[in-house]
DNA sequence: GACTCGAGTCCCGCC
DNA sequence: GACTCGAGTC
């Protein structure tokens, strides 16, 4: 292992018990720790007792690739004509903290009283359930909006509260409504056999809690556990790491506290600084050497973060001297903006002898990345866009998921969404007896639309369509052992013929075409999925496309993925690293965002953060730029140049800076 | 019950 | 600008 300077080499050769290592940006965090997995490796340990844990799926995919780099054809016996399936089984396990803890809970999580085929929602079946709920409790509109519900449930959740502990801890008349929607959204969570992504930590903790014999098998599958970007665990995540490597005590964690951008999420930056103390024999490494980016990138980077007062004195020290020096544009409006950052990209990848994948699109807001996709299609430059829940927002994507779900385990929330699209003539006032019923009598909703249960009292025209949907559902279950889940799809798909749904609602031909193309795109992410397997499993799938897995991406992608320009938020590009940078939509109420200045004085110092792991994604070449006006809500209105660009190039004393940040 | 139309709302970031 | 919801009509 070659390479390493003294301070990363012995972090990597520190093989045994508990390990800190606090280090800057482009310091060779993750190096180390895939180093240190390759040198576990070399040592013996199996490569299945190994267990990495990253943020994002981004990271774990990057780790992944550079582990296969380092240790792929050397170490262990790799046989090439062996299937990709089974091969992957004797690897180390990288993931993140929400998959790894969907693998505990399908094992074990009946213990807790939940089905081991247990739904997991996202955003759009939250809200569908605390409209339910709001509906229920009988809450006016202006009290308490659904969404206000979930954020306040997310908060506690975060903080790993309970309802009641929520309840007594509430303030003012929403927070009490929501203590309130809260204990009711959990019961009925439980009722649906279904949990949220908040759940998965706090139902892991919970198990482990409370089912030590659990927590043990589960420790005991990893002798070295290894975690990256520590400074974004919540409390949660924090006991998970101290229940899975209480034992054996091999734990390796690496993180740095000017990089910490998850407050939101419950992360608290004393985690990392407490490690010593809950690991009294933990050895401490420091790295402040960064080998990312030139010196002149570097510079900037630490005038912006020494603007935060509160934060462990540090300076990154450059190991690249000189470079260019970063360019800051300023546009005419965001149309304006994409066009000329994707001109310069088709310049320097025409004369500079780049790659596309050699570029990063670095935003704050999932709303902005739109017209430089624009922009990229009409140039014909390949690109990524990674994140950004608008897959799943697809209208065609929720129903055809639904229906997924439907074949492997019947959900309310999946079974009320299509219940009638394509139209059965099921209405509302239907739908309402079904769901009084599941309530107070708690018989579970596809009995009855199956029949199996009492249906309420029905019209012949309704019972007519619930028979319809139930007989094709149960059709393609019952024959489903002979078909592999593709075929099981489309035949369902093809049964409720959705697409003709598509051909009525829409009559643009282009709309039809694009709609149906979605729908397409996630069979074939699931014929991706099932080959890539060993045992493929509809639970397994679902799991993988929610939780943002890599190889649950649709093919397409897939090619975009080999070298295509990324484009991305800045959180998602933590700890990733690209020779050239563009961050774009530097403006006050952007970045800094608006609703951190509002809130209080920790907002902005997690700004800066966040502005701070943009600016040092940047190998050799960073362009910041912002846009004189952007539209809001369809209107054109004038923008202000952010703080951070004057913070940046250190001109706190240009007046216009007082003003930006004064206000 | 299905469909159309206009009013009102809209989300930071991630898994 | 895009999407959802509710009122009103067929």
């Amino acid at each position: 292992m070659s390479g390493l300077n003294a301070a990363q080499q012995e972090a990597v050769d520190t093989l045994s018990g508990p390990l800190l290592v606090l280090a800057g940006a482009g310091t060779g965090k993750t190096r180390v720790i895939t180093f240190r997995i390759a040198k576990l490796i070399k040592h013996g340990v199996p490569r299945h007792k190994i267990l990495g844990v990253t943020f994002t799926n981004k990271a774990a995919n990057e780790m992944k690739e550079r582990l296969t780099g380092l240790i792929g054809g050397s170490i262990g016996t790799k046989n090439k004509y062996k299937k990709k399936a089974e091969q992957s089984e004797n690897e180390p396990t990288i993931s993140t903290f929400h998959s790894l803890c969907v693998r505990i809970l399908r094992r074990r999580i009946e213990k807790l009283g939940y089905p081991l085929k247990f739904a997991i929602y996202n955003r759009g079946d939250q809200e569908s359930l605390a409209r339910q709920i709001l509906r229920e409790i009988r809450v006016p509109d202006k009290a308490l909006k659904p969404n206000q519900l979930l954020f306040h449930i997310s908060n506690w959740k975060c903080k790993s509260l309970n309802a009641k502990q929520a309840m007594m801890q509430s303030e003012s008349d929403a927070q009490h409504l929501a203590a309130v929607g809260f204990e009711r959204y959990q019961k009925q969570l439980k009722l649906r056999g279904a949990v949220d992504f908040d759940d998965l930590l706090l139902l892991t903790e919970q198990l482990f809690r409370e089912h030590p014999d659990v927590r043990q098998e589960e420790a005991d599958r990893f002798d070295h556990l290894l975690v990256d970007e520590y400074q974004d665990t919540n409390t949660s995540q924090y006991r998970i790491v101290k229940a899975l490597a209480g034992e054996h005590r091999n734990l390796c964690v690496v993180g740095d506290d000017d990089q910490s951008i998850y407050a939101w999420r419950g992360a608290e930056v004393e985690h990392i600084l407490a490690f010593a103390k809950d690991w009294p024999d933990a050895k401490v490494v420091r790295l402040e050497e960064n080998y990312r980016s030139t010196e002149a990138i570097i510079k900037y980077a630490n005038t912006l973060i020494r603007f935060n007062s509160t934060r462990h004195d540090k300076v990154l020290v450059a190991a690249r001297p000189g470079g260019e020096l970063p360019i800051i544009n300023q546009w005419e409006d965001e149309t304006q903006e994409a066009e000329e950052v994707v001109r310069s990209i088709s310049n320097r990848l025409n004369l500079h002898g780049r790659e596309p994948r050699d570029f990063a699109i670095l935003f704050r807001t999932n709303e902005q990345p739109r017209p430089f996709e624009t922009a990229l299609r009409e140039a014909k430059l390949p690109y990524i866009l990674v994140g950004g829940m608008s897959f799943f927002d697809r209208k065609e994507v929720k129903d055809v998921l639904a229906y997924l779900r439907l074949l492997d385990e019947p959900d309310e929330v999946s079974i009320l969404r299509i219940i009638n699209t394509p139209p059965r003539g099921i209405g509302k006032k239907s739908i309402e007896n079904l769901l009084d019923r599941t309530v107070r009598e708690k018989v579970p909703m596809w009995d009855m639309v199956c029949g199996y249960a009492e249906r309420p009292k029905v019209t012949a025209r309704v019972k007519q369509g619930l028979d319809q949907l139930a007989a094709a559902v149960n059709e393609v279950r019952s024959v489903a052992g002979n078909h592999s889940l593709v075929d099981q799809a489309r035949m369902l798909i093809d049964k409720i013929d959705y697409k003709s749904e598509i051909d009525r609602i829409y009559s643009e031909p282009d709309d039809r075409e694009s709609r149906w193309s979605v729908v397409e795109q996630v069979v074939n992410a699931l014929a991706d999925y099932e080959q890539s397997r060993k045992k493929p499993t509809m639970t397994n799938f679902l799991d993988r496309l929610l939780l943002g897995d890599q190889d649950a991406n649709s093919d397409k992608e897939k090619q975009l993925k080999k070298n295509a320009i990324a484009l991305m938020t800045m959180h998602a590009a933590k700890g990733l690293e690209f020779p050239e940078v563009y961050i774009v939509g530097l403006e006050e109420g952007i970045l800094p965002h608006q609703r951190s200045l509002e809130d209080d004085e920790a907002g902005v110092p997690e700004e800066r953060r966040l502005c701070y792991v943009g600016v040092t994604r940047a190998e050799e070449r960073l362009t910041m730029s912002m846009s004189l006006t952007r539209k809001k809500w369809g209107k054109a209105r004038e923008t202000i140049p952010s703080r951070f660009l004057y913070e940046l190039t250190d001109q706190a004393d240009n007046p216009n800076y007082a003003k930006c940040s004064k206000r």
